[in-house]
RNA sequence: GCCCACGUAGCUCAGUGGAUAGAGCAUUCCCCUCCUAAGGGAAGGGUCGCAGGUUCGAUUCCUGCCGUGGGCGCCA
């Protein structure tokens, strides 16, 4: 049976056994590193540099005196003092053989972390107002989310997945305005179509099928649908806002059948769409059931118990800037209706007194400055701010022959998630979404995510999936006997270079999850796949002598499962053929 | 104006308090009688925006400046 020991925490052991043995007294900590050049060894330490300043002795004599103390170990070959004082270690094969199977015997426990000790962590993202169809800039957020969330709990995180639906405010309004305006049209009423309000296609569609549906229920002449509101030219908005209240007292309890008739919608489509995406959420968690569960009142009520609110102008404000916001921020409007900022305070103590230990929120970047606002809220309703933590996504542009794409949703033109998807594909649009670091600009190149070519990152790393599968099909044999391959027949360097790579992975999923960047696992996967195709032009797997072999066939089907799970983080799949 | 990011090869971008800063594309050259050439190998290409500071050591941390993008509603 070939047993693994995990390479870096055994060097840390033999490390600091040797400082307590040779510098007795001296406690620093033992940091390793990979180094870039392989001259340098598997892994450099600089210790000796550390210790060195307080010691007042030189740093390659500090790192002999740890050399000459280090204890045997059947997994490390030699070390040497170099440079200004690093240690350079450098590990038998043996250290990386045993990975081969040890991977085979871990299946999919192999990258499980117990990162999270089971701490219960809520991840809400996309979050989009359901007011239209998803564009490429929620897909984005939806991509990251969702690895994100998948990362976290293959860390050993109790992940939630959460949506959180915007169903309460003007924007649901306007659309149910918009929606209403178009089927007054069908009637044969006709209202001039705000510009400001909602022009896409769907809006068109939804009163088609309210028309089919009920008839002229709902039809009102034209005239008092506009009647007192003030004119587009002076005042767009406050028109919309009138029209809207005509349409509540004119409808009286029939506006909210049209307006939940476009929430369930629009809320259905987007549900669709993001599970066609293989995004899916725990929670959809709705703003108005905060309104109507009196949640809102209570965190007001709160902030003002805690001496935070104060009235002027007719409107509650709270005093953010006591908590570090740059001004102060109105909870209740003059009208008495709540702001969206009340309902979100809310909804944040909500998510606390749910348990979460943590809360994840991802915003796209351009709500940054909501962050001291909320912060500032909970902390002043007495929660501890420091739980909840936002991770902001910038806008993805799209580009097709250099051109960019632009959208928005008013206007009715832009692209979305879903044309976005038919083009590409779910696997390429979830791949380059996370390939940048989710606070930057994404330039999205179509026709790259399309192009079926070593160009594509998507196909190369499935590709090599797909090339193991053959092989692992050409040999028809039996996976569990490969268990016991002889793993020190795997001496070839490209043999070394890809066991080194998939030793990395429990640390690649680490990192993911620590710093919130499902990133650094997609460029894991491009060099996990590109050592993999370095090792297929090298050696052949399916040779004569059947120990050789055996360990080669081991090396390349613990190599399909690393790509294969850590692809299902991305969801990505990771077909057989191609 | 204030706040937040970013500035690394011709292009798109990784990366790190350490030793000679990487990948893909693009350019030039080479490798299939063999498990999928959607692959591999080699070469060229850099004052890590500029200037100070902290440090044994800075592309990485801090400050200023320049440049780019975003944010600064009783919208959501």
């Amino acid at each position: 049976m070939n047993r693994y020991t995990e390479p870096r925490a055994h060097l840390i052991s033999l490390l600091q056994h040797a400082v307590s043995l040779a510098l007795p007294g001296n406690t620093g900590v033992i940091e390793l590193d990979r180094p870039k050049q392989s001259s340098h060894g598997d892994f450099a330490c600089n210790i000796a540099m550390q210790l060195a300043k307080t010691l007042k002795r030189p740093p390659r004599e500090v790192a002999q005196a740890v050399i000459a103390a280090l204890p045997a170990s059947n997994l490390l070959d030699k070390a040497e003092i170099a440079g200004p004082g690093f240690i350079n270690l450098f590990l038998k094969p043996a250290a990386w053989q045993s990975l081969a199977t040890h991977i085979l015997s871990q299946g999919d426990a192999w990258g499980r972390l117990d990162l999270g000790r089971g701490e219960r962590i809520q991840v809400e993202f996309v979050s989009a107002n359901p007011t239209g169809p998803l564009h490429v800039g929620h897909g984005r957020g939806a991509a990251f989310g969702a690895s994100l969330a998948n990362v976290l709990a293959q860390a050993g995180y109790q992940v939630h997945r959460e949506y959180y639906v915007n169903d309460a405010g003007r924007q649901m309004d306007i659309l149910a305005l918009s929606t209403w305006l178009r089927y007054l049209e069908l009637c044969n009423e006709f209202v001039p179509f705000p510009g400001n309000a909602y022009q896409g296609g769907y809006v068109r569609t939804m009163a088609d099928s309210i028309a089919a549906l009920h008839g002229d229920r709902y039809k009102r002449a034209a005239a008092e649908v506009v009647a007192g509101a003030p004119d587009a030219e002076s005042d767009a908005e406050g028109r919309l806002d009138a029209l809207i209240a005509n349409a509540k007292r004119l409808l009286g309890a029939d506006y909210a059948y049209i307006h939940g008739f476009a929430l369930e919608e629009q809320l259905g489509d987007g549900r669709n769409d993001l599970t066609e995406f293989g995004v899916v959420f725990d929670t959809w968690f709705s703003e108005k059931t905060l309104h109507e569960s009196g949640l809102i009142d209570r965190a007001v009520e709160s902030l003002r118990h805690h001496g935070h609110l104060y009235e002027q102008d007719g409107a509650l404000w709270f005093r953010s800037t006591a908590f570090g916001d740059e001004k102060d921020r109105v909870v209740r409007r003059d009208n008495g209706i709540y702001t969206y900022f009340a309902a979100d305070i809310a909804y944040h103590l909500n998510k606390f007194e749910r348990g979460f230990e943590r809360v994840i929120d991802i915003w796209g970047a351009d709500h940054h400055g909501y962050i001291p606002r909320v912060k500032g809220a909970l902390s002043a309703a007495g929660a501890d701010a420091d739980r909840l933590h936002v991770a902001l996504v910038q806008f993805a542009v799209l580009y097709r022959n250099g051109q960019k794409a632009s959208m928005s949703t008013r206007s009715g033109e832009y692209v979305t998630l879903r044309d976005l998807r038919a083009e590409v594909g779910n696997d390429a649009a979830r791949f380059f979404y996370v390939l940048r670091k989710s606070d930057q600009h994404l330039d999205f190149d179509l026709d790259l995510a399309k192009s079926q070519s070593n160009d594509n990152p998507v196909y190369y790393i499935q590709y090599a999936h797909a090339r193991i599968a053959s092989v692992m099909n050409a040999w028809g044999g039996v996976e569990a006997d490969l268990l016991d391959a002889e793993v020190a027949r795997l001496e070839q360097p490209q043999e070394i270079a890809l066991l080194k790579r998939l030793g990395e992975y429990p640390g690649v999923i680490a990192i993911a999850a620590q710093d919130y960047a499902p990133h650094t696992l997609a460029y894991y996967l491009k060099d996990l796949a590109a050592d993999l195709h370095g090792l297929y032009v090298a050696c052949q797997f399916l040779v004569e002598d059947e120990a050789l072999r055996d360990a080669r066939l081991a090396l390349i089907t613990a190599t399909r499962r690393v790509l294969k799970n850590g692809l299902a983080l991305l969801g990505v799949s990771a077909p057989d053929k191609m």
